[in-house]
DNA sequence: CCATATCATAGCCAATAGCGATCGACTCGA
DNA sequence: TCGAGTCGATCGCTATTGGCTATGATATGG
């Protein structure tokens, strides 16, 4: 009784309109044959005829247990294109993606990520989602971004060296590349303790500098200022400063650092899982932006 | 694309349930190397992979296609499971059937049978409609009740011949049978002229009598009623009479008549069309009854 | 390094799906 | 009443395939 098939039932329901065997055998790439045996194959899974057939040039005329079985039938089909459908729509793009990140990480390679994505794929559902810094998990995200290395199984690729660079005031240090121990015990606006924060100032001070952090505050504009007013020098992210106006500003001179601290910023993804297409096509999307931001370091 | 099978779909979501496919393939009753086969059959379906696997003695992983997949395949399952339910209750005759009369025709069989229909499949969908007595017409019923013959392309069983007896006051006949010719000119108490009593007069006619019909009224009760006040005599077919009082009334007499009028009731159903197993059921029990009934005459 | 658990693959066989041709039943019109 | 035409059913054949057994490949864990 289990072994009704999809295609008895796509045969059943191409009869149910056409009126006869043939006629249904012709529209479905069968012989009339072919037809019969299906549905005889399909009358004895359900136990019964579903058409009765009258003899001679009549079409014919489907039973009780027919409307039955047709009914559920072609309840089923609509369920199997459905699935055709999905499978198609998934395989354009259209599936759904979940993305972890931590704080404001990628504040320029993740938006393009996502706008880009959306653009090729509007049909697309990204998730983002916050994780831990400290124990970033992959869990059952598609893709993390995250800088530095993190262990469990999982594959990446590295999307960009970041470089930390010198925010001070014009004529503090001479223009060019400045050493890092020059930073030694001289005055600094910095971030607050931040995971990202201390794993700098371990940086500085791996290269020998102790810089005296004179103020602590969230947000770049905010440290930028004070930078301006005189209280101290910066070492930001050079993303946090892209596209910032501290380039032009008289009063302020940015200088690289040697040697250049710099995070790493990787893409991760569970290893040995087969991706979504939108995965596939996120990793590329990320990598290509990332380098596009390289070009302009 | 189109080549996803139900039996592919069955044992995905087993595979999902269990973990491996070892383990899927002993519930289903399949050997490790056929579900292996069956899946490759279904990735190849889809255009790629459902599980990871991720080598080892690990269990396999959906994929974001299999996820997919596995939703509408699930809710694909459970269409086919409730074609099979509906095609089992089916067969145990909880469907439908649709039953033609006319009139009152049958006080006494069609009752008991949607009695004992419904008293053995109590699930079953019944519907009783009424039909042209003049020109009754099978159409989409599945069984149709009627007296006399009709044309088209149905067959039949006969239920039953049905008397049609005499009501008279007591001693306005001697007892026993009363030849019809005796009733010409008698007056008599009688239904309207329905089909059914102008046959009745007709068949009266043909057997030498035309009877005074003195009062017509709808209700054998009252039509007793009014013989018992002597008004005439009546001629009632004999299921009207049956398990009416008037048998052991003083005041009145019953006589069969010579020859006796008689109408025959048929049932009929479509030809050459398969039935249900209600409607089936449905003739045996109309001949049980009308039979039950005969042995009372 | 071996025992264990997992899926994949090859070889084999029986079942079957589809085809082509033919048959038998029925209808309709000459 | 008797072909002609239109059906579905059936038979024989072939190619496919679905399942089984046995074996291989791979990763884990003592």
């Amino acid at each position: 009784m289990a072994d009704v098939e999809l295609r008895h039932l796509r045969t059943m329901a191409a009869i149910a309109e056409e009126g006869t065997f043939g006629r249904a055998a012709g529209r479905l790439g069968y012989t009339q044959s072919s037809v019969s045996q299906q549905i005889a194959a399909l009358e004895k899974a359900v136990g019964g005829a579903v058409f009765d057939r009258p003899g001679g040039p009549r079409p014919v005329r489907i039973t009780p247990l027919g409307e039955v079985v047709l009914a559920h039938g072609r309840d089923l089909l609509t369920k199997a294109e459905a699935l055709a459908d999905a499978v198609d729509r998934f395989r354009a793009g259209n599936g759904r993606i979940d993305i972890g990140t931590f704080q404001g990480a990628t504040r320029l390679i993740l938006p393009a990520v996502v706008h880009r994505l959306l653009d090729e794929h509007p049909g697309c559902d990204i998730r983002l989602s916050e994780v831990e810094p400290e124990d970033p998990q992959i869990g059952e995200l598609d893709l993390l971004f995250h800088y530095g290395r993190i262990e469990g199984d999982v594959e990446h690729v590295e999307l960009l060296d970041e470089p930390y660079l010198l925010v001070a005031g014009a004529g503090a240090f001479p223009d060019g590349p400045v050493q890092v121990k020059l930073l030694d015990d001289v005055p600094m606006v910095a971030w607050p303790p931040t995971y990202h924060q201390k794993w700098l100032e371990r940086a500085l001070a791996h290269a020998g500098a102790r810089p005296r952090i004179v103020f602590r505050t969230t947000g770049h504009e905010t440290i930028v200022s004070m930078v301006r007013a005189g209280i101290g020098s910066a070492v930001l992210p050079w993303l946090t400063l892209h596209g910032s106006d501290a380039w032009s500003d008289d009063r302020l001179s940015i200088h690289r650092l040697r040697p250049s601290p710099a995070s790493t910023w990787y893409l991760y993804w569970p290893a040995g899982r087969t991706q979504s297409p939108l995965a596939t096509r996120a990793i590329d999307i990320a990598v290509e932006a990332a380098n596009e931001l390289a070009d302009q370091m």
